[in-house]
DNA sequence: GCGACAG
DNA sequence: ATCTTGTCGC
């Protein structure tokens, strides 16, 4: 492609799809609104692999017994990647693979662990809030990296945690998930307060660094079939 | 203008 | 995210 003109298949108004970020981010609940006790724990990933010099992209969705972690089901969907990754609009990429696998379960998850980012956004709409806002689901964003925002170095133990700030907002927490790993970058998506998103995600680890949900969606989506 | 930037 | 060999640790 002529890298001196614009990609056609980029979104055409990137300050518009900002605008609809604020907008369905003023609906976010910041509070704990899902049952209790919690019966089962969704997990939502998507991996973007390449077949013929076109990308696609393979969502997975999982659902577990929150009681054990328990695997209780798992699908797929794959749906042509509209454009490439820009940072801020992850959402508009990935949500349509997402929602059609979430709408391929025949359990419905009481609470969802996304891999991506929660309220901790620049707009305050990162996927997993998109995700949750769009459905009216509980949901939680678990990153493994940073988008935006300050904090300190969180301790060496399993279980501790530093706020993530933006703007003088509290907006996740950067959790060490396991002794001496790299931490995850957590925060509420819908219906989830802060200290949720924290003793959930926590409380949905297994032995790994990654909570269940999540991981069992990641592996799924690289190795559908 | 420059650097940062979920997946 | 993907590309990609060997390598360190439980």
């Amino acid at each position: 492609m002529n890298p001196l003109l614009p990609d056609p298949a980029l979104p055409r108004d990137l300050s518009a799809l900002a605008a609809l970020q604020r907008e369905l981010a003023s609906r976010v609940i910041r509070e704990d609104r899902f049952p209790d006790p919690l019966r089962l724990l969704g997990g939502l990933d998507c991996a973007a692999p390449r077949r013929d010099g076109k990308t696609f992209l393979v969502a997975a969705a999982v659902v577990l017994r929150a009681e054990d972690l328990t695997p209780v089901e798992q699908v797929t969907a794959t749906l042509p990647a509209p454009f490439p990754y820009i940072p801020g609009f992850l959402s508009f990429r990935e949500l349509p693979a997402l929602l059609e696998a979430a709408g391929r379960l025949r359990h419905v998850p009481d609470l969802w662990l996304v891999d991506g980012a929660g309220i901790a956004h620049p707009r305050r709409l990162g996927l997993a809030a998109h995700f949750g806002a769009a459905l009216d689901v509980p949901s939680i964003g678990v990153a493994k990296s940073r988008l935006m925002g300050t904090y300190q170095e969180p301790g060496w133990e399993r279980g501790s945690a530093s706020p993530l700030w933006d703007r003088g907002e509290a907006l996740g927490w950067v959790l060490r998930s396991r002794r001496g790993v790299k931490p995850l970058f957590v925060s509420p998506g819908h219906r989830v307060s802060l200290t949720g998103s924290l003793l959930w995600t926590l409380r949905a680890c297994g032995r790994c660094r990654l909570p269940e949900p999540t991981r069992l969606a990641d592996r799924l989506s690289k190795t559908p079939g």
